[in-house]
This record gives structure tokens, C-alpha cells and sequence, in this order.
RNA sequence: GGGGAAGUCGCAUAGUGGCAAUUGCAACAGACUGUAAAUCUGUCCUCUUCGGAGUUCAGUGGUUCGAGUCCACUCUUCCCCA
């Protein structure tokens, strides 16, 4: 994996790149959309290519591994020849469900018993096993196993949960050595710091996180209940510290705000479950702010759902039809409501790009923040 | 014409003497951040300074400390027989 900065902005935070795979290019700063259980939910492959234009998705390390299995994973040729994706994938480690499945779980110096919320049957995640296990998967990027822990750890908890992860990712390191790619195409693995809202925390794991020259970084436990400006906070910290020509992924943001605002403090790669499941449960984000699809107020507005947007659908049906196929619990209006989404956030990312090269990313971003935020 | 059953807050339901009154649906809002989420929460008779206050269970009258609940009559609907 390759990492070409093409442009900065001029105070050197926001950045414009190329991340370079074997299944191809990634221009960034980019959003992921998240298909954790080996499929973005509600869309298929040729809307991700032609409508939204996604350049590399995410799939789950613990959802992949339930459901389907690694046989069946293994005998389809990875995940890539499973779902029929040629493009790039990145595989989360299974590091956030020990946050969001923390009543099924127990964690150990080896590595995290699950309960499965599927049947029950227990599991031992241990850093070894979750890198054979996306191994088999053949993500072009894994994730190291880390603790995701909650944004309100005292900082006792906190550091402990650090230093756990810290020593999780040597085995996770010492392993991913050992092991070599099943499927004939290379895959990286990028660390994860941790250190929750504390910046001593966090400038310490951004330390030992760029002391490894890994081929990409990631910023994990934000957006997990601290307040927003103290999550910016954390990534300018962290971001200091984590090495320039290399990505930074923040994981699991975020609002289109959010992530405009960790672009201007450099960061490249974004995944989030809120646009597809936010525009399941009815809420689109549009440039000039989010709509609740499900409000009456949208029962006669015959106008596109949006007349510039990337995707077919957005263009071609009305607001009123898509307000009366969600109301009618139609799945139409799931699938059409995730293709908005998506299409809007790969829009977002894609101009923001276009901003930091022509020069002018904090002035775009600026005048476009109190638009994104209003309620239309 | 005769016999029987039933009327509860948009609809459907619960309720057999202490009730502003169960539940579901619908409606109206809100939440959602590396997905146990096509999910969850709130409001849903009227007013309210959110502490409460005021009017309700087809209608009228009655019994009772107290009635959606018991009694009488009226109205309406449904079923069966002629």
C-alpha cells in the first residue's frame, strides 16, 4: 500500500492524497461506507459503483467471522470474491464491539471472550486470532484488535485500557509478520490510538502508534459519548504526533460536520454507520442541512430528492413518493434514503478534496458548516 | 312483527363498584457516530406556570360515600326467526 500527499492546505492540517492498493486507488480524504456484515445494508454493488461511487468499504471482523464463517469466507476467496467486490476493503478487528457489546463480552490480558448475540456460543478474540481471522477475510487494510473504551472512563480505566491495547498491537504486529495474504493481493494493518479524552493519554499511544511505521494510522474511541469539541481536540493531539505521509483514519465519525471538521485538522479516512443508518430510520442529509423524510411537511413536496446528486434515484423520485415509501414501510424508501446518504457523504468528501487542492478548503468549509447542521 | 347481542379517547381492544381509563395500530415529533438498529424514545380528551386543574366511556334519569362498570327508559348498530 502506497500513500502520495498531492496537496496541502497552506497552514499543512487538511490534506489531498492518493491511498494506492491492489484493487485500486483510494482518493482521499474519503468516507467508507460501512457493510458489516459483508454488505453495505439496503444497497447493492452497482449502486456502490455507479450511483455512489464508493471507493473502498468496510466489513467486521466479528460479524464475518459469526456469520458467514471463515470455511465459507475461505472457499468463496475472501470477502472480496464472497460479495463480488473489486474494490478496495478495510476490516474493522472486532475492537468496537467490546465497546458496543460490552454486556457480552469479557476481556482478558489474552485477548476478549464474546457471547455471541446470535446464538450464544462463546468465542476468544485474542489479537492472533483476530489476524488470522482477517487473514481469511482479505481485507486490503486490517485493523489492529484495540479496546474501544467508553468516552466516560475515568482516567484510571482509560489508561489501563490503553496499555492493553498497546501490548494487544505488538501480538497483533508480531503475528500480522508471521502470516502472509491467502488471496494474492497484499493487505496492511494499521494501529489504533486510544487514551479516550485524555491528551496526555492520547499524545503517548500517538507516540507509540507512529513508533511502529505502519503503512496507515487510525484515531479509535471518539465519538463515543465526550463531548464534540473535545473529540477535535483529540484528534489535533493526536494528529500532531501521528507521521504526516502516512493516512489517518478516524474511526467511526461522523457527522458531515464532524468530518469537516477532522479534515482541516488532517485527517483522511472516515467510516460511519450514520448516513446508512440514519437514512434507514428516515434522516437525509443534504447540503443545505437534514431532513426527516417521515414529517408530513414532505407529504406534497413533489420536488427530486436532489437534482445534482451523483445517484439516479436522488434525481429521479420526489421527496413526496420517497415520504410516502418510507411512511408505507416500503423498502423502496430504505434503499433509496442509504443511496442518498452515501451519495451525499462520497459528494462531501469529494469537494472537500477538490477545496484543499484548488487552495481554499477553510473558506468552502466555513460558508458550507451552518448550512449542513440546519433542519430543513 | 318476535328473539338475541352490543355501543369505551381516529380505528381496534381491555376494563364486572375506587379510573383520565389497558394494549395494539394510526397520527405527531425526537434520537441514532469503527451497525445486536428497516431500530429506539416521547406525545397522543382539554388547559397548564409541568406541580397540577377541568371535563369524559351512546343519551337521560336513578342506586351508591363513590358508576365506564349496577338499575330504568331512550337512541343507534349487528345477528337470528317470521
Amino acid at each position: 500500500m502506497k500513500f502520495e500527499i498531492i496537496k496541502e492546505d497552506s497552514r499543512g492540517y487538511a490534506r489531498a492524497g492518493v491511498v494506492s492498493t491492489d484493487h485500486g486507488d483510494i482518493p482521499t480524504p474519503i468516507f467508507m461506507p460501512v457493510g458489516t456484515a459483508g454488505t453495505v445494508k439496503a444497497v447493492h454493488r452497482r449502486e456502490l459503483y455507479q450511483d455512489i461511487d464508493a471507493k473502498i468499504i468496510l466489513g467486521n471482523t466479528y460479524h464475518l467471522f459469526l456469520r458467514p464463517g471463515l470455511y465459507i469466507l475461505q472457499a468463496a476467496g475472501g470477502l472480496h470474491g464472497f460479495a463480488g467486490w473489486e474494490r478496495p476493503l478495510l476490516t474493522d478487528s472486532g475492537g468496537f464491539q467490546v465497546f458496543s457489546l460490552a454486556e457480552n463480552r469479557k476481556i482478558k490480558e489474552e485477548g476478549c471472550t464474546f457471547q455471541s448475540h446470535i446464538d450464544g456460543s462463546r468465542h476468544v478474540f485474542t489479537p492472533e486470532r483476530v489476524m488470522d481471522i482477517q487473514r481469511v477475510i482479505g481485507a486490503d487494510i486490517m485493523m489492529a484488535f484495540d479496546e474501544c473504551a467508553p468516552g466516560e472512563s475515568d482516567y484510571r480505566y482509560a489508561k489501563k485500557s490503553m496499555e492493553l491495547t498497546h501490548r494487544w498491537l505488538d501480538r497483533c504486529m508480531k503475528r500480522f509478520g508471521e502470516t502472509q495474504p491467502l488471496y494474492g493481493h497484499s493487505q496492511s494493518l494499521f494501529p489504533i490510538v486510544q487514551g479516550c479524552k485524555y491528551a496526555d493519554l492520547r499524545r503517548r499511544s500517538a507516540e507509540y502508534i507512529a513508533s511502529k511505521n505502519a503503512d496507515g494510522n487510525a484515531i479509535g474511541g471518539l465519538a463515543v459519548g465526550e463531548p464534540t469539541e473535545t473529540m477535535y481536540e483529540m484528534i489535533e493531539v493526536v494528529n500532531a504526533i501521528l507521521p504526516k505521509d502516512k493516512p489517518r483514519y478516524l474511526m467511526g465519525v461522523g457527522t458531515p460536520a464532524n468530518i469537516l471538521e477532522a479534515i482541516e485538522r488532517g485527517v483522511d479516512m472516515f467510516d460511519c454507520v450514520m448516513p446508512t443508518r440514519n437514512g434507514r430510520n428516515g434522516l437525509l442529509f443534504t447540503a443545505h442541512g437534514t431532513i426527516n423524510i417521515k414529517n408530513k411537511k414532505w407529504e406534497t413536496c413533489f420536488d427530486p430528492i436532489d437534482p445534482e446528486s451523483s445517484a439516479e434515484c436522488d434525481r429521479t423520485y420526489s421527496l413526496a413518493y420517497l415520504h410516502h415509501l418510507i411512511r408505507a414501510e416500503e423498502i423502496l424508501g430504505l434503499q433509496i434514503c442509504s443511496i442518498h446518504n452515501l451519495a451525499f457523504y462520497l459528494w462531501l468528501v469529494r469537494t472537500a478534496r477538490q477545496h484543499i487542492i484548488a487552495g481554499d478548503y477553510t473558506a468552502w468549509k466555513s460558508s458550507i458548516l451552518p448550512e449542513l447542521s440546519r433542519r430543513i
